[in-house]
DNA sequence: CAGTGGTCTAGACCACTCA
DNA sequence: GAGTGGTCTAGACCACTGG
């Protein structure tokens, strides 16, 4: 009935039919209306109330099953998940854009540049072997010391980190030019700077820190490890939560227990 | 021509085409073999390609979009996107999963349940005003404390929390309880353990700790925020990166420079 | 302005799964 | 066994945008 619809359309509304639909929906998940384990209406029924195609409230639903919002169950119908802990959209920064978003100069210093025929001991149990190079570097605000890393590169997997120059460019800007798509995994915990860190950081010893350790992997290839460390008074990690992250896309990587 | 598909269906596979589609382009992807700003076939040539229709094509480069694998313009055509800086899927874990994933016995103390009628000052730049529930307590791995925290409810926006019992039941599962599917934001840094903490969690006054601020919200609501404290060394928090986490999903969350 | 992606339709068959 | 979601088609019009 009061098919008037496909033929005179609304108005001069492009409002996206598709949209609209995504949003009460999501809204009425969001706001608790609809607890975990409710189920939504069925695709049929939505095409009714909405006076829409099949294709365009699947378009939906696969969307929400997508995120994880809601579960999909054949003959069964849609349910809103029911969160599992918590996860959260994690950003590293960009360190240049993190300096100079708070106003500061961003500088870069190689400190050390050294080729390895071995990794040393505390990266190879990174699954680390054959040749490497290893940097150390430093990023500073202005002129303070921001954040010292060291970094591994696996000369084996690319040997064009041998002729990278490496005083001007950040062996993390070089990397994103040079190896075109990888996958990474991090560890974030919490040390007291040693000796060691703290001189190159300037902070005194014992002085709490952000350690970021990251695996960067192209095609199953150990491409690069870095550890960076963050003093912790200066630097923070945040992260945003949006939907339930689909269990797929969190793979296990699990790490020794210390 | 050839049209030989649509009538007598390829024998007795049904490996999905939508899938295979997905898989060979993503695979392309992520190898490298099609690096970064590099064009993808237009639709048209995918369906020809695939002998497929326009729909099913564009369901995977969609997928591939949302997924921020690609970037997709008008006139111009679908290109393999470049990596900005660094984003990963950070898992921010159930507590008493990660624990007993230890092997050890997870345990739970309530060790303080104020009622005030406005925050402290410490929570209330974080845009916490009015009533609101301060509960301090302790998670356990056997015996040992692993890690506290100090949340506040707000008790306008959730005022059943005033009746809560958290003798028994972590805050944070209370909440995903009451209030399944809510929004939050995490600033993850590095602090020096203070008189107060240290005593809580039984280590040295100064070991670097990892402190997860959480907030959360439902529908632009504040309803809670927690500042959890965890030992560096029995501690760290784990994000695999998978692709681009599509730039719409990560809010900026400003947080105070220092 | 022409070509691309974005959305949408009105069908269809199939596979799974719950009752 | 029946009803749901999963996939797919062969069209269509539109909006944006790059050349």
């Amino acid at each position: 009935m009061t098919k008037s619809k496909p033929a005179s359309k609304k108005a001069a509304a492009p409002p996206l039919l598709y949209r609209r639909i995504r949003d009460e929906l999501e809204s009425r998940i969001r706001s608790g209306d609809w607890p975990p384990g409710h189920r939504l209406p069925y695709e049929y029924e939505l095409m009714e109330q909405y006076d829409c195609s099949r294709m365009t409230v699947n378009k939906v639903m696969a969307g929400l099953a997508a995120e994880g919002l809601i579960e999909r169950r054949r003959k069964a119908g849609s349910f809103v998940s029911r969160p599992r802990g918590d996860s959260a959209l994690l950003l590293i920064p960009v360190m240049r854009e993190e300096v100079e978003a708070r106003g500061a100069a961003y500088g870069y210093r190689l400190l050390e540049r050294t080729e390895l025929k071995a990794p040393p001991v505390d990266f190879k149990e990174a699954g680390f072997t054959g040749a490497a190079l290893l940097l150390r570097a430093l990023h500073l605000a202005d002129a303070t010391p921001f954040a010292y890393e060291e970094r591994l590169i696996n000369l084996k997997a690319l040997p064009e980190a041998a002729r990278g120059n490496f005083e001007k460019t950040s062996p993390g800007t070089w990397l994103m030019e040079q190896a075109p798509w990888t996958e990474a995994s991090h560890n974030i915990k919490a040390v007291n700077a040693g000796r060691d860190v703290a001189k190159k950081l300037a902070i005194a010893e014992g002085t709490a820190c952000l350690r970021v350790e990251r695996f960067i992997r192209r095609a199953s290839d150990n491409i690069s490890m870095v550890r960076q460390y963050y003093p912790g008074e200066l630097y923070q990690v945040s992260a945003t939560f949006t939907a339930q992250i689909r269990a797929s896309a969190a793979k296990p990587v699990r790490v020794a227990p210390d």
